[in-house]
DNA sequence: AGAAAAAACGTAACCACTTACATAATTGCT
DNA sequence: AGCAATTATGTAAGTGGTTACGTTTTTTCT
């Protein structure tokens, strides 16, 4: 291990955490390694976990042994292949699917495994003694590691904070007309791109002020740095209604959360404008925007879409007292709850809008508001 | 990460705990590599740790690099080599020693490290965030998991625990007509090693009885299954001395403690019959046995070897009151430690004697003891 | 001063896998 | 039944290093 001198990778602490791990696993690898080879017993340390499933399954395929050892299947054919040169392991067809490989350990395979096996239990116990004096449950510790990766991938979690810091410097601004010709361009490079420019498109996005803005509407756009890299419009329809339309965000900024922003800018000013509902018109095929579309509370209707514009085939729409009125239906228990969604919702720092279905019952309200609340307290 | 299915690895508990270990390090590390790969960037993962040292550094030499990364110096020079072809470093010769290869970071260099400081930033938060989700001080886990193993290699504990289970199966038996043989040819095996059969060899070997149990002796053997594996002779040496001689153990069967057994043995007979010291004459060449004899409590004595043998070069001595005689110097506080003492003693699984160094003050005496106790109650 | 030992770098080959791509057999769908 | 999709295996090349061994300088030790 480790000897004099400085050691960069521990002095780096959480940034080369990975490095620092994988180090120490190698090191407790080769270690036994070595414990193996001097075993006199034509056996690699890297065919432990085959042997071993091998020995207790009788036979098995390529593809079972691979998901069974988390290897992928080359790896299963490669050392299959150096075994069977040992003469340890034999690889048979199926008869029933002439794909499938049958691998089974030879006579000589079971005996090399029952020759190792008093010393696997040697290696069981001393880790067991230096997982103890070590201090800490490191295999509950590991285990609630890979859940916590299961749950929220190491990139996901980077790139979401990447993209909070992003999002500090994109500012969600109102019309101004030297912005009109962005609300044309963004819109076209992805009508472009996934349908084409129809004629109502094009009056709609050359022509903002009759279009939108004259109809008790708004227009906002996204900007970065000194770049504009996203818009949407919002229109008065109907009484009450308010309707979303000519949502973009330039192609190298998108998943990045400024659709999401633009939306909710777009939904506060629909708010502020005494609107109890808001629809807009979309096409399954824009997964990425569907799902935006339902995080932030709009479901899919029953009505069909307007039709106006060929591409889209269904009608979203946000209840905007849906909130409300929930709370209302659950009787007794309403007014505490209002408390406490008032809490998460002043408090939530990233976005000010929490979608309906994150309170539904055993879903965010159970667990994820305690979470919640535990990290704004924290 | 692991999906639906059995997991032969997470199963296998501790006897596969470094594969696991592995296994989370490497997912770890490929997500971070992600997302420097998707920076646009010219820079790979592997290079961070040499960037980040160059950039505080300024200059550095292949084996400053090759020690402050714990990575070999192929590995250096590999990554140097890469890094010159992008040009973010140079190489240029020292002038005051030709053999060193100065390494620093040319312009873009630096700038590329710039560019992903702040990416770094976010990889740090995210670890540390995610370290403290998985509820313990992981990284002060990992530094006394690496400290134990700088004390004791995962190598030598498994190593240490197979010992122990091959000495159950050794037995230390006296002499019999039988044996005879084996005296002669386990120590001739050694000597035609390292040195030469000697006459008076030859003649001690061929005459245990009359050269050794005709003495007030005894010779030993260590049995292994149905194989003759060591021996030992003693025999009396003037009115209160013992002599210990013609100690061998079988090439194949070294370094598993049974040479331990056998002096063991033959110190216990002496002291049966009321020795007060033995002694030995051995050579500095032969490390090993020196180490093994110092740790029984013998000390390299100020006395020259009796010149029967070519290639004894000193003499060993062991007061067989030491021990109590020790006590005795310290005064008041002898009859407690005599007892702990004691207690040690005859609890101290591995083996019955403890080299009286381990009990000079500040050595094994504080630290040492504490953990003895520790263990045996536990 | 001269020789042996040690230090610094260089090179090739290997290691334990993975990624990427290909092919054949089987299954599912209409 | 016929064809596309899926499954199971095969193969080549890459990855991020390491081991093993060699050469040239420098240092150390008489």
């Amino acid at each position: 291990m480790s000897k004099t001198g400085t050691d960069l990778v521990k002095h780096l602490g959480e940034l080369a955490f990975a490095t620092r791990l994988k180090r120490l696993a190698e090191n407790l690898q080769a270690d036994v390694g070595r414990v193996y080879r001097e075993m006199e017993v034509e056996f690699e340390p890297k065919w432990f976990t085959m042997l071993y499933a091998l020995y207790h399954n009788q036979t098995m395929s390529v593809v079972e042994l691979s998901t069974l050892l988390r290897l992928t299947h080359p790896a299963i054919i490669q050392f299959a292949e150096q075994m069977q040169e040992r003469k340890l392991l034999t690889q048979i067809r199926d008869k029933n699917d002439a794909r499938k490989k049958m691998i089974t350990l030879t006579e000589k395979g079971r005996k090399t495994f029952e020759k190792i096996e008093p010393v696997l239990h040697e290696i069981e116990l001393a880790n067991r003694d230096f997982l103890r004096e070590s201090g800490t449950d490191m295999l509950g510790t590991i285990e609630r590691m890979e859940r916590l990766l299961d749950e929220k991938s190491m990139y996901r979690r980077v790139n979401e904070r990447l993209n909070e810091v992003f999002r500090r410097d994109v500012r969600i601004v109102n019309y101004q007309p030297r912005l009109k010709q962005y609300f044309k361009t963004l819109n076209e490079e992805w009508l472009k791109k996934y349908f084409s420019v129809e004629p109502i498109d094009e009056r709609v996005l050359s022509n903002p002020t009759k279009e939108v803005l004259n109809h008790g509407g708004e227009i906002f756009f996204a900007e970065y740095k000194d770049e504009v890299i996203g818009t949407v419009a919002v229109r008065k329809e109907g009484e009450h209604g308010y309707e979303i339309m000519k949502m973009a965000v330039a192609e190298q900024y998108q998943s990045k959360g400024v659709g999401r922003m633009l939306l909710e800018k777009a939904i506060g000013f629909a708010r502020e404008q005494k609107a109890t509902f808001l629809e807009l018109d979309t096409s399954r095929k824009l997964e990425k925007a569907l799902k935006l579309y339902e995080d932030v509370g709009f479901k899919i209707s029953d009505e069909l879409p307007s039709q106006n514009y060929e591409r889209c085939t269904i009608k979203m729409r946000l209840d905007l007292n849906s909130i409300l009125s929930a709370i209302l239906v659950t009787g007794g228990a309403g007014i505490m709850m209002w408390w406490t969604l008032k809490f998460v919702l002043i408090n939530s720092a990233t976005y000010s809008t929490i979608p309906l279905k994150h309170f539904i019952p055993g879903g965010f309200w159970i667990n994820g508001l305690l979470d919640l609340v535990m990290k704004l307290v924290s």
